[in-house]
Formats: structure tokens, sequence, C-alpha cells
RNA sequence: CGGGACGUGGCUCAGCCUGGUAGAGCGCUUGGUUUGGGACCAAGAUGUCGCAGGUUCAAAUCCUGUCGUCCCGACCA
């Protein structure tokens, strides 16, 4: 490809809308350009980049065994009322409607369609396992989108879904696609690692995500050098011991406490009640349920865990007025120890099991509780980990410190069970003819996504530096003279004419510019390899050789072409 | 949806407080000089100052509303 016959509008400043350095690389090397929030056109360098990218996922997805399909982008809305996710989606689900008011929903994910497809086509155990994967648009209606491609109304994404007739074949499709997730990743130049994860709304009891770590990424990870412990801190445990039992009183003991709303007034004098020797009470609405959740003064309610032992779809915290029709006090006098209705449950964290003398709200504002047994005085419907754990406590393995890092989720990998396979009813016969339920599991990656965090871990001050198997082209051909009969412009075209019949992919910057531009665009746009052909070098007969991530060499120009190709393989081999 | 910021040529921004002829740099066009790290000189083109109302002799500037964008939170590949 010559640069001057392809687009690659570089921007020499950095766009005011774009906050995070690997959207503004996005932009200023050409890659794509925002039509609106969340949508974006992907010119020539960054489509050739995402088409890399998603044949890397093909070829693996292909080797671990999956089957490539392509299923529709419109998809009828009674499925998802089948399944129970056209509540459960909500709004993030794209909902339109045709000629006739009847509506569709445009496809975020395609559990539904592939669990009909396998339920119409496939019945006999003899058929499974498989695994039936698409790499295709999908849509969703983003609350917020954000960080150019990271969180898009619109994204390219990888899909799979397999079908096991068994509970243990179904763990083993889920390895094999835990195993081609790593070599992806791998392959594309990330450092990623796989963590325990929550299921959120896809479903299914175990779950792993795939993390690149960056600074920006939307995730915080819980994770163990010791160990190798790692989980996303919606799913994360530590291992703290509960709280300590002490003496205690003969019954709750109220005391007067004006104008004291918080754990940390209750703190200080004159009460001196430590954090965690209170129960802090929140009351959220779980699908339109009251609920009372009691985690120790110093904890964190984590809400993806709430959702999750609840089985919630939805919640929210309640209001002021709702917490004072409901248990007669407002914020800051809340306690489960009286005045609890019947109808609501109570839910408490771990941590508080056999807690006594603890502090706790009233229900009477102005008035707390001391002397609180978490058995004897409070009736907890059920106990579950309900807090968000914190730095530096103790893995639950091992012992050791957990740490927390920031990191973009590329790759999430579900093992359904029978969640969609019973309502869509995919079934198969077994060898004494017995129907049964298919055991499903789901892998998705965001291939956009993947790309952008290609940029966000691969750049530096001139701009982005492409690993040799995502980059738009392998290697960038400069002559510094462009005149068609120059010995550097034909010298440009002969190496171009043998490094294409090797099989790399090469752009010649045959554009009339000054060579420091040539020489930034090329750097900013982040091509791996570069030759610079240029009157200097060409008289001591040697040409320019400039590695993306190196220093500069020269070379003879008849070991040019070799030394080239020796060089991509060589990055090609360290990818995998 | 809640909290914050911002909308001025293709891009980055100044001007707004204190109303009075719409600016700079980059980019673009033409000519010339340059030619190994984002050149220089000259001449040009490009704006309903997001939109709609209002105040005023006069609005980019003040007021109201609205739309859009970005950042923080809930959502997720």
């Amino acid at each position: 490809m010559r640069w001057s016959k392809t687009f690659i509008p570089t921007l020499k400043e950095v766009p005011a809308d774009a906050e995070i350095l690997s959207h503004q690389l996005l932009l200023r090397a050409g890659l794509v350009r925002k039509l609106t929030g969340g949508l974006y056109t992907f010119l020539p360098m960054g489509l050739r980049a995402l088409t890399k990218v998603a044949n890397i996922i093909r070829e693996e997805m292909d080797r671990a065994g999956a089957i490539e399909t392509s299923m529709p982008l419109l998809q009828p809305v009674d499925i998802w009322q089948a399944s129970g996710r056209y509540e459960a989606m909500r709004d993030a689900l794209y909902k339109v409607k045709d000629r006739a008011q009847k509506e569709w929903a445009l496809c975020p994910t395609a559990e539904e369609v592939i669990t009909t497809l396998v339920a119409n086509e496939l019945s006999s155990y003899k058929q499974f396992p498989k695994n039936f994967y698409q790499v295709g648009t999908k849509f969703r209606d983003e609350i917020r989108p954000r960080f150019g491609l990271m969180r898009a109304k619109e994204f390219l994404m990888k899909d799979a879904y397999s079908f096991d007739t068994t509970d243990e074949g179904a763990m083993a499709s889920y390895r094999k696609m835990y195993d081609a997730y790593s070599r992806i990743f791998a392959r594309c130049g990330l450092r990623a690692f796989a963590v325990e994860a929550d299921t959120g709304i896809i479903g299914g009891n175990y779950s792993h995500e795939f993390m690149i770590p960056a600074e920006t990424g939307e995730n915080d990870v819980v994770y163990c050098e010791a160990c190798n412990y790692a989980a996303n801190i919606e799913k994360a445990t530590s291992g703290l011991p509960q709280t300590a039992a002490r003496e205690l009183g003969a019954a709750p003991e109220k005391f007067a406490t004006p104008g004291v709303v918080t754990i940390e007034a209750l703190s200080k004098e004159p009460y001196k009640v430590p954090a965690n020797r209170q129960i802090k009470t929140l009351i959220y609405i779980a699908d339109s349920q009251p609920v009372i959740v009691l985690v120790r003064g110093d904890d964190q309610l984590n809400e993806a865990k709430f959702m999750a032992k609840t089985g919630a779809i939805e919640s929210r915290p309640v209001t002021p007025e709702e917490i004072v029709a409901l248990l007669g006090a407002k914020p800051g006098s809340l306690g489960a120890v009286v005045n609890v209705p019947a109808t609501v449950k109570v839910l408490a964290d771990e941590r508080l099991r056999g807690a006594n003398d603890m502090t706790t709200g009233a229900n009477e504002d102005g008035f707390h509780f001391r002397c609180v047994s978490m058995e004897r005085d409070i009736k907890v419907t059920a106990w579950f980990d309900l807090r968000t754990v914190k730095v530096g406590e103790p893995c639950a393995k091992c012992g050791k410190p957990l740490k927390i890092r920031r990191a973009i989720e590329v790759g999430h990998v579900f093992k359904l069970g029978t969640k969609y396979s019973v309502p869509l009813n995919a079934t198969f016969l077994d060898e004494a003819g017995q129907r049964s339920p298919l055991v499903m599991g789901c892998y998705g990656i965001g291939v956009t996504r993947t790309l952008q965090a290609v940029i966000e871990q691969c750049f530096d001050k001139d701009g982005i530096v492409w690993p040799v198997s995502v980059a738009p082209y392998q290697v960038c051909i400069t002559p510094l003279i462009v005149a068609p009969e120059s010995e550097a412009m034909k010298l440009a075209e002969k190496l171009y004419t043998e490094l294409t019949a090797a099989g790399l992919e090469v752009i010649l910057d045959d554009r009339d510019e000054r060579p420091g531009v040539k020489f930034k665009d090329s750097e900013l746009v982040g091509f791996p390899i570069r030759v610079g052909l240029g009157e200097k070098s060409l008289a001591k007969g040697e040409v320019e050789i400039k590695p993306r991530n190196s220093a500069i060499q020269s070379v003879k120009i008849e070991d040019a072409a070799a030394t080239v190709i020796a060089w991509v393989k060589a990055e090609q081999a360290k990818l995998g």
C-alpha cells in the first residue's frame, strides 16, 4: 500500500474530548473517527488492526475446536422474554419497531439465538459437545459511553457458546476456552491475567474475567502475589477473622446520641465506639422489596455481592422518606434490633457472625443500642459474604497481604449450566433415551476493546508501538526522496516488491513530505519496523532500519530485505 | 439519572468578567525558496461564535431555556 493512496489522517494536537492515552492515540494515529458518542468509524489503519485481532481470535477458536457461525443482529424479543432476560437487560437492550409496530432487539449477545438453534437442530448425545462462535457487532444502550472504544454503544465482540451433555464435559469446554483466551491475548502482545468473577445478568455459577492491568481500567482486581489468587473486587474474599466475642451485658441498652448520624461521629468523644464495634445498617430496595443489610461499621457493602446473593435483577438504596416509613427513623439511627417489620429480610455479613457487645442504631432518631449481640438480639434471615475486600487484608488461601490494581476487562468466560437450555428447551436424548437439558458455557471477547487495550499497553512518547501481530502494516518503507527516477524511490519500490513477495505487509510512504513529517507520522501510527532510504546512507551503500521499539541500525542495501524479514519473523515468534 | 466542566473556522485554543468591526497557532489552497526529525517567505480560502428565546441602540460576551460533548457514580466485552 502506498501512503498517498490510503487514508491516515494523523493529528499533531491532542483532541480535546479524548481523555485517556489510548483514546488519544486512536484518534491521533488516524485509526478511528467519532461519529457521535459511543459510535466510531474505523479508518483503514484502525480496521486493519482490528481485523488482525479478530483473526487471531478466529485461529485460536478454530484450534480449540469451536466452529464459526454468524447470527442475526436483529432478534425477535420473544426469545428474550422466554429466557427472562428481556426484564433483566432492562434499558441496556436496544429495541426497535418495524412497520407493524412489532418490537425487535438489537443483538447485545446471543445466548437466546444460539440456544434456539441448538434446540431446533441438535437432539442426540452423539452430536455433542459443540461450541459455536461468531465475531460480530453487538449493541448495548450504554448509560455512559466513554474512553473511545472501551465502552461504546456498538462494538465488535467474539462470542462463543458451548453445549455439553454432562457437567464434566461443560467444565472441559470451559477449560479449553480459558486456555484459548490466554493464547489469544499473549499473541496480541498483551499481558493478560484471569481473575475469578461475578456472573452478573449473564448468569451461571462459575466465571473468570481476563484482565489487562491499566490505571484507566474500570475494574478493581484483588490479587495475591504469593499464591496467585486473583478476583474481581465484586467477587473477592479475604481471610479476615470474624469479629471477636466479648463479655456481654444482659440486654441491649438504649442510650442517647443526639445529632450523631455517622459511624465516625459515634467513634469519637464522648461515645468512643470504634467502627469495628458498630453495626452498619443499610436499606435497599431489591426487586421492589425492602431489604435490611448489616455489615460491620468499618466495612463497605459490596453491591455486586448483594445482587448476586439475593438474585435481584434491580436494586437501589432507599430514599430517606422510605426509610422513615419503614423503620420510623431517619438514616443515621437505623438498626435491626427493634421495630423491624416481619416481612423485611435481614441479611448480615459473615464477619458479624457471633459478634456481640456491638453498637447500632435504635430506629429512633438520636438513640443507639449498645451491648447488642448479633445472635441474641437480631433476627438474621441469612448470612452472606457481603463486604468489600480492602488492600492489605490477608489472602484467604495463603494469608499473605492482598493487593488491588485497576484493570481493563477484555474477556469473560462463564459456565452457564442450564440457565438458557431449560427455558429455551435445548435438550438431548442420552443412550438410554432419557431427555435432559444441555449444559452450556459462554465466552466473550471485546474485540474493539482488546484493540484499544493493546494501544493502552504498547506506546511511548512518540506514539503507538504495535506488536507485529496486530500492526496495520508490519513494515513502513520511507524514501526521503520520492521522485520516480530517484535512487531512493527505485530502491523503495524494489524493497516493497521483495518484502511483499515474502508475505510481509508493507506500506510505502510515497508522500512528498519533509523527512521529519514522515518519521513522526510513522512513529505515531506505530509501524513495527521502518526502512529509511535517504541520500546519505545510500551514498554509503546502506539503508537505515529502525525497529519501532529499538535503536536504528545501518544495513548494506543488499542485506536490507533479508534483515527486515528476519526481524519480523523473530518478533512473530516471540508472540507465539 | 445524580454531581461537575465545556460548546468560537477541519484541529488546539484566546476573546466573555467590564456588551461596540471575530482573533492566533496548526491544518488547507496558490507561488517561490527549502529538503535526514513535524521548514521559511508571500498571497489566499474557511465562522449563522451549539440552538432558541429574552434584555439592549448594540450580544460570542448579560439572562432564561434547550441540545450536545467530556469527566465522576450505577451498567459491561
